[in-house]
DNA sequence: ACATCACATAAGCACGCACTTATGTGATTT
DNA sequence: AAATCACATAAGTGCGTGCTTATGTGATGT
């Protein structure tokens, strides 16, 4: 499950699906909107980033609304967790992160 | 670069052996132990982690001393950081993870 | 100096993976 | 009910990747 993870965002288009689907959920082929990727190959990916729990389905009708699944983020976190003590302290993303989750 | 450092992570063993020096550095040789894993695999895999800036070396005579680098980490900070608006705000993982943070 | 040790690099191979084309499935439209 | 649409699945293919054996390199030991 974590290896399922690390696997589905070892691909950079994979990655790029991930990223725009957080900027906001839509279906599978508005997703393949100027990605040039074929709607086989979207699907593919889609499932393995399913199987990892970075994202989940909703069906709407005919169409498959995707959106982010938090579950496989915080396994990200959780496996981050265990390295904590290696985190280097100053570092601005961390700051960010402080700070966001202050509020 | 976030690119080598997803998958560096991709593959299981490279993952043990990044765990392993987690918990303290040791050389290459020293990683082998009870791991089943020939000598070149592992300059392999230690070559691909080091790429991904997730280990660092130290030459120590004809030894090379393997640690953590903090800067992968960092960089996969930075990216769960992008999407922390979908992180789950109540697990345990990123209770520990503030709790840690805070002194 | 030579041998040996710790590790890196080279080259070859088998397997996994991301892609393709073709076809299947279930929902909507007319 | 027949056609179309949104998407999933199947099967085949080329390439990347992790392994192997063999060899190179640089430091230590005798």
């Amino acid at each position: 499950m974590e290896h399922d993870i690390f696997r589905a965002l070892a691909d950079p288009t994979r990655r790029t699906i991930f990223e725009r689907l957080a900027n906001g959920s839509m279906n599978a082929s508005a997703l393949r909107q100027g990605m040039d990727i074929s709607q086989p190959a979207m699907s593919q990916h889609l499932a393995v980033l399913r199987k990892a729990r970075l994202v989940r389905e909703q069906r709407e009708g005919r169409f498959v609304n995707y959106e982010v699944d938090p579950d496989g983020l915080a396994l990200i976190v959780q496996w981050l967790a265990k390295y904590r003590a290696y985190w280097p302290t100053r570092i601005d993303a961390l700051k960010l992160l402080l700070k966001d989750m202050d509020q």
